[in-house]
DNA sequence: ACTTGGCACTCGGGAACACAGAGTGCTAGA
DNA sequence: TCTAGCACTCTGTGTTCCCGAGTGCCAAGT
């Protein structure tokens, strides 16, 4: 059905089209790529291209532009992904290295990622719920008040200020941290619960008050789903761009943090360290933007995913080749600290 | 020069603009607000104020439009903060009531201002160089590795994991907190570099090396000023103002920490809890939007800045009466934790 | 001295119109 | 199967025209 010569027909379209922004026509194409073939061909490629739904004209007398299934095609069979150059790689890298910690690395890997893709960027932190404790760590602020701290393998700190309902001496709280951290210390952050529950009984009855009350904190610390907390930067990067759905939607929904983690998240498949692409109506919501985006995280255990939102005519290639690169970096640094 | 009357016609089409964002005529001026004159009249005052510099026709045969001149006379002498209903102040209050920590306090109030006043909200974290040490933590991560915690009266937290030079053993990291902890406990964050600058000399020798390497990154952390840290919300309420300098211009703004800061900080007063607003092109960047802030914090310790951005063109008394009340509420509950 | 009604003037914005140019579909011929 | 040619159909642009809102000014009224 469409030969060798109407899918070149049709990256060109895509290519031309994602670069001028303007509807293409049969004779350009024929000029700027050198298909050897006339204007005429090119234009009965194309009516083949539109009756099967991978191109369409605005308006009679105009060029053509790219479906959403027509952008689908050239991703998953008409393109590659385009490799970062050498000095793009460098400054990635120098640039995340400097980083002090998640924060930091989140905020920077967010910025880095807008700023190469022109786009904008979303990251989402790192997933708590496949985490390890690392150390908890109570500290007395006055004789009613603790500070629970929880340190997790990936660097994150939650932590969390505890009325107690009595007066606790330190040296009990001393006891209670070696208690907690002995219980707890290198176990995977889902089964905190478990580990946890029986712990009031084994402790002397003048500590069970204390103890729920602390354990009631921490579990819902874990329950609060902070891996739901996703940042995003580039915003200014929209200004340019015209979406179909208007850019009050887009704006409204990178600050809505349960639609930008549907977005994200929506693309998870079997395999998170591949790259994704939602193209246009694919979206839940937002249906006139695309979304390349890819888990990140040290080895084979995905932590979170990122990735950069846009218009539906982005750069495709270059785009994918940024979200894994800097997906990389951010997985080295991650399973370096 | 400008007698009572000119005053109120100046109010009218201030209010007149803002409501309907349109170019203000005479006919349409004494019609609705009842100014007892005929439209001739009025057209001489309006002819008075444009001599002044209060108004502008954006073409000849337009109505008029206030100047940023004409706006601050406004601010300043013709308007009065317009408290919100008591609907609004119970959603505040109970809003606000359920924050957890301080981040999810300014997350909650920058979301909430953004939404009060239906423009972007801009809110600063509460300044560390003005706060108090509640608590120096270290926590021991491996033998070569310990997490400095530091905990502020305002419940702010800076971790930084700092690699050691030798191996330390549990109990001289425990000897080494409570050196810090009776040193800093309780003092203000300017002063804990003179506290500690002889703090390695007051130590046996051998503990030097670690104590040294611990202090530089305290210092670091107190150095690296956290306090700059601005985050927005609202961003969506700027897609339908236009504003004179691109839309493009202030959401870059937006994301660029260090200008935000300019923008909020460059109106700090000797009264810095009262409220400042910056019309227009008397503001350092971003010439074509005003900006309402002020201080917040406990009693007379000012701590941060809070406010709106939005175009010139606002309603200024409500937006005043939203930033005031919602300061008042934040400063409550920040004194209450 | 201030206010008012009248009047001529200006200018922006919308409607109507023509037109050039780009692009198309179709058909006949190589 | 490709190509060349041709008639057709649009959009976008430039032009003209006109309406109406709004103004400034002046002379008359209070």
């Amino acid at each position: 059905m469409l030969d060798e010569r109407k899918l070149a027909v049709l990256r060109a379209i895509v290519e031309d089209y994602v670069s001028t922004h303007e509807p293409v026509g049969s004779k350009a194409l024929a000029d700027r790529h050198n298909l050897k073939v006339s204007p005429a061909t090119v234009r009965n490629d194309m009516a083949a291209l539109e009756e099967e739904g991978y191109i369409t004209q605005p308006h009679t007398s105009a060029g053509r532009v790219p479906t959403d299934k027509g952008y689908r095609l050239f991703v998953d069979r008409l393109s590659q992904v385009k490799p970062l150059s050498g000095a793009e790689r460098r400054a990635i890298e120098t640039f995340l290295a400097g980083a002090v910690d998640l924060d930091d690395v989140v905020t920077r890997t967010v910025r880095l990622l807008a700023q190469l893709t022109r786009q904008v960027a979303v990251v989402q932190y790192p997933t708590l719920t496949r985490s390890t404790v690392r150390h908890v760590e109570l500290v007395q602020l006055n004789d009613r008040r603790v500070m629970l701290v929880l340190i997790t393998n990936t660097g994150r700190v939650e932590q969390r200020v505890i009325e107690l309902p009595e007066v606790v001496e330190e040296a009990r709280i001393a006891h209670l941290r070696a208690v907690l951290n002995s219980c707890l210390d290198g176990c995977g952050l889902s089964s905190v619960p478990d580990l946890v529950a029986d712990l009031p009984e084994r402790l002397p009855a003048e500590d069970r008050a204390v103890v729920a009350t602390i354990l009631s904190v921490l579990l819902e610390t874990l329950v609060e789903r902070h891996d739901e907390k996703i940042v995003f930067a580039g915003a200014a990067n929209l200004a340019g761009a015209d979406f179909s759905t208007g850019l009050r939607d887009v704006l409204e929904a990178l600050e809505e943090q349960v639609v930008l983690m549907r977005l994200l998240g929506e693309t998870t498949s079997d395999t998170p360290s591949a790259l994704t692409v939602r193209i246009g109506s694919e979206n839940p919501y937002l249906r006139g933007t695309s979304i390349v985006a890819t888990g990140y995280g040290s080895g084979d255990n995905q932590l979170a995913r990122l990735g950069v939102l846009g218009p539906t005519r982005m750069d495709y290639p270059v785009t994918m080749g940024a979200v894994r690169a800097v997906a990389r970096y951010v997985s080295q640094i991650l399973a370096a600290s």
